[in-house]
RNA sequence: GGCGCGUUGGUCAAGGGGUUAAGACGCCUCCCUUUCACGGAGGAAUCACGGGUUCGAUUCCCGUACGUGCUACCA
């Protein structure tokens, strides 16, 4: 016996990853890695019109960017594979004509063109969305209507047909569910799936139950969205492998945008990103943005999903993945489906950063600002600027406008307030600041700091009224860390230089 | 329409028969800071509604409303 915890994400290969999606894999991961287990990515691929290029990598780029490497993929295959459902494709005909033979489903033969006037003729106000199901089926064209050698000459002349579960007429199917305990349906109020498809695929239906049953998994957690498919799949346990057997479900609550449903179609219509990284539609080339890129660490991303729709129980909030792991419990997942709050989202951003070491923020901080177009030459500078500036980033691209003053000298000047302040009397300050600090040996920031003074109180000028003015010198605007800080950070050479260069600018405005 | 699931401030939420109904985000005020942040101290704001059960209901039960999901040869 094998009493391992297996616990699987199954996405289709569709197109980006979306947070309902990201969160799944993260508690799924969570449960995995808390208890022992295996995490495993299956690739759920057996609809070939919604398939898109790449996606499958997508994900898993995205896996890795979280911290959630599967230990099974189809990327490091174990025992268990394949590991993408097409590659399985043979193995599902089987057991569908099991249950065929068995009675607990049949062979249908209709057209879509069947389909479609048999809901037409039966759709009315009271019932927009007719169902194949019990009380229409036996007026339909399948092994239930048809002789078998009806049947039997239909197949062999490959007549396309599909093979439908039969629902049964009247039982209750009730099953616990981790989240929801126990819930349960009327079998005469679900419809006859279609379990294999006419090109021979298995609908999800039925490929998540041989699948799961092969590979051995132990726990299923999904959307809530999939709650209603729900009584197929324990039929589906039942009749091939047994109920004892059936893992144990956790249907997640659903995470909703401003207003409703959290759709993975237009990302970019709330503001904020709703995939994990960037996604580029390969056939319409279209680019959606992801957390990643907008600036976000993977560290806040799985923590602020993590909190959205689960709690430890006490005021804790920030939680790295290890915590995660030692505190998680899927008794304490919401039954609510929560609504995505993206300045909370940035609130968990600005958290990690300030939380994060310098040695872990560089690397990420260096490819911001060289995206941006700043060189970094030197390394312990950028250490430095990454200390005197985090607290005040919220997300990583914030170190561009934070820190880039460090390394290159400003452009632009925030005139508007330096126009009131700036005269003659400043421009004798300024001129005589500059060489002082220019003969200034031990360029420390409580030296510059007192020259700073000394020369104002020589020139009989507040020394707060003067401050403002350096600082746009030396950044361009009122932002940053204390003054002579920057001074000191940039050097003596840098500082006369943005003070002289500032002067001939301030006097033009 | 049917079926499923849900409902504590604007949002995330703790709590779960007797509480001043935690905390966080956001918002507002003040302090710190002669910049902007960080930080600190306060403030406004909540148990969807109606019936039960009970000495007592935000908590339990039943309805209603609302939200959300499913209702495809999509997952």
């Amino acid at each position: 016996m094998n009493n391992k915890v297996r616990v699987r994400f199954a996405p289709s290969p569709t197109g980006g990853l979306h947070l309902g999606g990201v969160r799944t894999v993260l508690y799924n991961y969570l449960f995995a890695r808390k208890h022992g287990g295996d995490f495993v990515l299956r690739i759920e691929d057996t609809d070939q019109t919604r398939y898109v290029e790449g996606a499958e990598q997508y994900i898993y780029d995205c896996l890795k960017w979280c911290g959630m490497e599967p230990d099974e993929s189809p990327l490091h295959p174990g025992e268990m594979g394949p590991y993408r459902q097409s590659e399985r494709k043979a193995m599902y005909r089987n057991y569908a004509e099991q249950l065929v033979n068995e009675g607990f489903a049949y062979y249908a033969f209709d057209t879509p063109g069947d389909l479609e006037k048999m809901r037409n003729a039966s759709r009315t106000a009271e019932n927009p969305s007719p169902q194949y199901d019990v009380k229409v089926r036996m007026q339909m064209k399948n092994s239930l209507t048809l002789t078998d050698v009806e049947v039997k000459k239909l197949l062999a002349e490959g007549t396309p047909h599909v093979i439908r579960i039969k629902m049964p007429a009247n039982e209750t199917i009730s099953f616990n569910d981790m989240i929801h305990h126990e819930v349960s349906f009327e079998s005469s109020l679900v419809d006859d799936k279609v379990l294999l498809k006419a090109d021979g695929m298995p609908t999800y239906h039925l490929a998540v139950v041989v699948d799961d049953y092969l590979m051995k998994i132990t726990h299923a957690f999904r959307g809530e969205e999939w709650l209603s498919s729900a009584p197929v799949h324990v039929l589906l346990w039942k009749y091939l492998f047994g109920l004892d057997k059936m893992p144990q479900w956790a249907h997640l609550p659903l995470i909703l945008g401003p207003n409703g449903k959290l759709s993975k179609r237009d990302g970019a219509k709330y503001g904020f990103p709703v995939f994990a990284m960037n996604w580029t539609d390969p056939k319409t080339n279209e680019l959606t943005e992801g957390f990643k890129e907008k600036g976000f660490l993977p560290e806040a991303f799985i923590n602020l999903l993590a909190v959205l729709g689960w709690n430890d129980g006490s005021e804790q909030e920030i939680f790295s993945m290890d915590e995660l792991i030692e505190k998680f419990s899927i008794d304490r997942v919401h039954k609510a489906g929560a609504r995505f709050d993206f300045e909370k989202a940035r609130w968990f951003n600005h958290e990690w950063i300030k939380k994060l070491s310098v040695k872990d923020l560089k690397p990420k901080v260096k490819d911001v600002l060289e995206a941006a177009g700043i060189n970094i030459s030197n390394e312990s500078l950028l250490e430095k600027v990454i200390e005197l500036v985090k607290d005040r980033c919220t997300l990583l691209t914030d170190f561009y406008e934070q820190g880039k003053f460090f390394f290159v000298a400003p452009g632009l000047y925030d005139e508007a307030s330096v126009k009131p302040k700036w005269d003659d009397a400043k421009k004798t300050y300024f001129e005589a600041l500059s060489v002082k600090l220019a003969a200034e040996a031990n360029f420390s920031v409580e030296n510059i700091e007192l020259i700073f003074k000394n020369i104002a109180a020589e020139k009989n000028i507040k020394p707060g009224e003067l401050q403002m003015l350096l600082r746009v010198m030396l950044v361009g605007s009122k932002i940053g860390p204390g003054v002579f800080v920057i001074s000191e950070t940039i050097g003596k050479e840098e500082t006369t230089r943005r003070i002289e260069k500032a002067i001939t600018i301030f006097q033009s405005i």
